[in-house]
RNA sequence: GCUGGUAUAGCUCAGUCGGUAGAGCAGCUGAUUUGUAAUCAGCAGGUCGGGGGUUCGAGUCCGUCUACCAGCUCCA
């Protein structure tokens, strides 16, 4: 047998031709053997068994890298069916895979499982794992593996789904075998902690139209402490959920009165107005123009656009004087018939016209969730239009803004480019085109995006900004779409240098993406203690006792003066009540007032961050928070 | 909309086997006049999500509607 030569992280080394990467670890070491997971040949992802017989660079995936994770969290799966097939022997298998977070299995099962049962299952993972089964590979021919798998109509189903040509793999460990393309870890015993999350219904092949499966969500990682970890992080997540703070905060409430219609309090509308002066300084400096356009217009204009046969489900209608009416789901339109209510020279273009619109879609009742999810909602937008020309440069324009107001909060952001859906309107060359510029325009910028296939609008492909939180889920806020379809069905046009009428592009684009929306986001992001300028209260005034209600009113009268959001908490209450509240209320800064401070015109600042800061005359103080203020620093 | 779960005071939650509701916090009143994360006492507060059914009797059991939660689907 041949020699062949592997690049492990720049070392070469000389194996047999046929060495498996399994081997390959073993050769390096005992515990690298046991951590790896999968293993990464060249490019791609390698079972740890799969003979190599070339040349090639060859690295050992273990549970620290995503593609390892991966592996171990996809061979946990197959632990959880196994546990779960030896319980219920009952039970149909479909489908098993590692996410992002963990792993699930769903399962077609007469049994309703509870969160007893998993607990038992739980159990049985652990006797599995205890037994350290080797986990084996093999392949079998379409024939074959039907055979084997006739009694399942999910597997039978996958397998004709293969594409002809394709191994047909298994996996088997002890007293259980699945159809799967792997890779895997080496046996059972190399899953560490485990524990199941929770249990709830997801379609076959996630068709509405299929039978509902159960699925079961599970996590998994070497150490016991990593799991803990895990489950603190979860707990951590909890605290920080919007529709649990929004509460405590006194943000926003939701009613059964409108269910996915939020309400706003005092302390929310604060933030909200706050947010929004930000972001008309903004755009005035980008450029935009502002308008407002009506939340209802007459149902002719949505045939016009184009939403009523791809949006009708989703739109709230009415009718006024015999006249069918709706509820606008986008704020297009009305923009459209404002860019027609006049000519348009080419010296007026980009002209970039931004529209705070309420709108309102009919979402699922299953779908709602706090103001991540609402029936109405307040879109930040804006369309420009535009000659061809200046799509790219526009577009990238858009980006800059949304770089800046991204950056000002914090939160990095992924992006995403969603192409032609098959539900569209328009040439197919308008759409390559405009996915072309999408992408050009982004790659220019030195950004990296991800490609979403066939998920665009219905009128043009778009770039979804998706922003992480301090969590790191992601959170679709912002998006650049482009549109070729609406200026022709509204006939829009433009004089040129050549004095003929042409017809503009038109790109419509959301940064924040719903006020609302965004709130939530932020408020998760920052676990509810707002940076000074967006925090609903800046500073609480705290008088120690009724003797001091004097110099606190002249303090709340200087920070008013000076343009900040103070109150003074006048309550017969201890010092130490007042500030625990303030501090569990997020308020950024505290003044205590007692005798000292009346007497030397001081303040004894406490800051929320960092606690006790001891006296600081009133005018210096106030000026420190001013300038934090002003220049919105986080 | 679908699957599963939940719904008790403003909030967070007890309430056993079916025998007509309880705590802490918040609120109100009074006392206290406070120095960096909860002062004390008293009072008040609930058709147990809605409307049905079973039962001598329902917060508790059953079905139904509504809302919420975890997902699926969808999406800003």
């Amino acid at each position: 047998m041949e020699n062949i030569k592997l690049t492990l992280r720049g070392d070469v080394r000389e194996y047999q031709s046929g060495v498996t990467a399994f081997e390959v670890a073993q050769s390096i070491g005992a515990g690298l053997a046991k951590a790896a997971c999968a293993a990464k040949l060249n490019d791609k992802v390698i079972d740890l068994r799969t003979p190599i017989t070339e040349d090639a660079e060859l690295s050992i995936l273990t549970f620290d890298d995503p593609d390892g994770k991966h592996a171990y969290w996809h061979s946990s799966s197959h632990v959880l069916a196994q546990a779960i097939q030896h319980l219920y022997p009952q039970t149909l298998f479909t489908i098993g895979p590692a996410i992002e977070n963990g792993f699930y299995y769903d399962i077609d099962c007469n049994v309703t499982f509870t969160p007893e049962i998993l607990e038992e299952i739980e159990k049985e993972m652990v006797k599995i794992i205890k037994a350290d089964y080797p986990i084996d590979r093999y392949v079998l021919s379409r024939e074959d593996a039907l055979e084997k798998m006739k009694d399942n109509p999910y597997k039978v189903e996958l397998i004709n789904d293969l594409p002809e040509g394709e191994d047909i793999s298994f996996y088997s460990q002890g007293d259980f075998t699945d159809l799967c393309v792997g890779p895997h870890v080496m046996s059972t015993g190399r899953i560490g902690a485990v524990k199941l999350l929770n249990v709830t219904g997801a379609y076959w092949r996630a068709d509405a139209k299929n039978k509902m499966l159960q699925r079961v969500y599970g996590i998994s990682f070497p150490k016991a402490s990593q799991l803990n970890e895990y489950i603190e992080k979860l707990e951590e997540a909890k605290k920080r959920d919007h529709r649990r703070l929004g509460k405590e905060l006194g943000l926003f409430a939701l009613m059964d009165e409108g269910p996915g219609f939020p309400f706003f309090l005092p302390k929310g509308m604060v933030l909200r107005n706050t947010l929004i002066d930000y972001w008309r300084e903004v755009h005035k400096r980008y450029g935009y123009v502002e308008i407002s356009t009506p939340i209802i217009l007459n149902q002719e204009l949505w045939h016009r656009s184009g939403h009523w046969d791809h949006y009708k489900d989703n739109m709230y209608t009415t009718v006024i004087d015999d006249q069918d009416y709706a509820v606008k789901p986008m704020n297009c339109p009305g923009g459209m018939l404002v860019y027609k209510l006049q000519p348009h020279s080419y010296r007026e273009l980009p002209l970039r016209v931004a529209e705070l619109g309420l709108v309102h879609r009919h979402e699922l009742s299953g779908a709602l969730h706090g103001l991540f999810r609402v029936r109405c909602f307040t879109q930040d937008d804006a369309h420009i239009f535009m000659t061809r020309d200046q799509m790219k440069e526009e577009i990238q324009n858009v980006v800059r803004l949304f770089d800046e107001v991204y950056g000002l909060f914090g939160l990095p952001y992924k992006i995403e480019l969603s192409t032609m859906p098959e539900d569209h309107m328009g040439e197919l060359e308008d759409w390559q085109f405009a996915e072309q510029t999408l992408s050009e325009a982004i790659t220019e910028m030195g950004k990296s995006f991800e490609i979403n296939e066939g998920d665009g609008a219905f009128y043009g492909p778009k770039l979804d900004f998706h922003l992480q939180d301090s969590l790191d889920r992601t959170w679709q806020c912002g998006t650049v779409q482009l549109d070729f379809q609406m200026p022709e069905r509204f006939e829009l046009e433009y004089v040129g240098d050549d004095g003929d009428k042409h017809r503009p592009v038109m790109l419509h684009r959301v940064v924040l993406g719903s006020i609302e929306r965004f709130i939530g986001v932020i408020t998760e992001h920052f676990a509810g203690a707002f940076p000074t300028w967006l925090a609903p209260v800046q500073v609480m005034v705290i008088p120690i006792s009724e003797k001091h209600l004097e110099y606190a009113s002249k303090v709340k009268k200087a920070l008013d003066d000076a343009g900040l959001r103070a109150e003074v908490d006048d309550r017969n209450e201890k010092m130490g009540y007042k500030i625990r509240e303030a501090q569990l209320q997020k308020i950024p800064y505290m003044f205590v007032v007692g005798d000292k401070e009346a007497e030397s015109g001081t303040v004894s600042l406490r800051s929320r961050k960092d606690g006790d800061k001891g006296a600081v005359e009133l005018s210096e103080a106030i000026s420190r928070i001013a300038e934090e203020n002003r220049s919105r620093s986080l």
